[in-house]
DNA sequence: CATAAATATGCAACTAGTTGCATAAATTAT
DNA sequence: ATAATTTATGCAACTAGTTGCATATTTATG
């Protein structure tokens, strides 16, 4: 199981309530392992009971049932077994190539349309990342360690969105190609 | 739910058995979008009882248990419908990133030799595709409208591979400057 | 000041996916 | 001949993820 290890490195860097984690999962950790707010609870009630987390009230406790979750020791060991442990790369699931394989054997049926979304979505994104990039690690000179691994992890989201859109570009104008005939 | 479809177009492009078609799972469908034998059997069985597929013993019948689905009417057009389908793309599972944010924030703990270990399966991978490419899209001069297509799935996945390759072995690079200091 | 929206947590029921096991015939290797 | 492997299908129990609902406070908006 890996949603508690997002989680588990999530409150490492931010000790913080389920909603927070939740909130935070729409805009960082969450780009590359999402999860809905119920799953979230589930998990950290499942890490409390492990003892891999506490929780307290939180600071303006009284106003609202807010607990934050702090990890402790144990959670701390988990979690850097598992960064090193030998796991395969786990699976792809690009919906839409599976999509472009019903059209190729079933005739025109209209993907691009799909796909023309899914490319307006994804440039979306990808201005969301640049965004980032700026705000966080362009206008710095020097960058920690820490800070150097995330730049990383951004550009890999950075990387993979290009190629994406580049990709899909070159099959909308494929299918335009294929409708002139 | 799109295993079923996944399923439906797979058997389009060739009745077969469960059998075969977790054996194809492993080198073509299955780049993107894996399942196991027991969830395509399952899945099988649900996809007949909904009339989407038939079953009939296979030709070899009397030696294997064997059957052979074939795709109906019904099951057409519930892949037709779903191809055109509005649908976000799937959340992106990217458990690198997560070890890597990890490393950033509980300091070096070994993630480089992971990152390797996986550089080299999908170098692997990506000379599997590039294999694919020179047998089925390379050799023939002109190539039909499913051809055509098809080819624009895999070189999504090449592609994607030659992105993500390049990207580890800077992150890897980055990796031995840090150890350095 | 009322009401809508945001904050905050959670249960119950469902679907999807994984793991472990069981079975049996056919083919290949020793 | 017999043992190991491959072909072929499936159940049962589990874990993970989704969907729909319920609840209560707090803060913004008209």
């Amino acid at each position: 199981m890996s949603l508690a290890h997002v989680l588990l490195t999530s409150l490492l860097e931010k000790p913080s309530s389920g909603y927070a984690l939740a909130g935070r999962f729409d805009k960082s950790m969450g780009f590359f392992w999402n999860a809905s707010h119920q799953q979230i609870y589930r998990e950290l009630k499942r890490m409390e009971e492990n003892g891999w987390i506490s929780s307290s009230a939180a600071l303006d406790a009284g106003k609202t049932k807010k607990k934050t979750y702090e990890v402790l020791d144990a959670g701390k060991n988990e979690l850097k077994q598992w960064v090193v442990l030998a796991t395969d790369p786990s699976q792809i699931r690009e919906e839409m190539a599976v999509r472009l394989r019903a059209e190729a054997i079933l005739g025109p049926l209209g993907v691009d349309s799909e796909l023309k979304r899914h490319l307006q979505l994804n440039e979306e994104k990808l201005n969301l990342y640049l965004s980032i990039e700026q705000r966080d690690f362009k206008k710095q000179a020097k960058l920690s360690r820490e800070q150097q691994i995330q730049y990383r992890v951004l550009l890999l989201g950075i990387e993979t969105q290009r190629t994406w859109i580049a990709w899909a570009k070159e099959t909308l104008a494929l299918f335009e190609q294929l409708d002139q005939q």
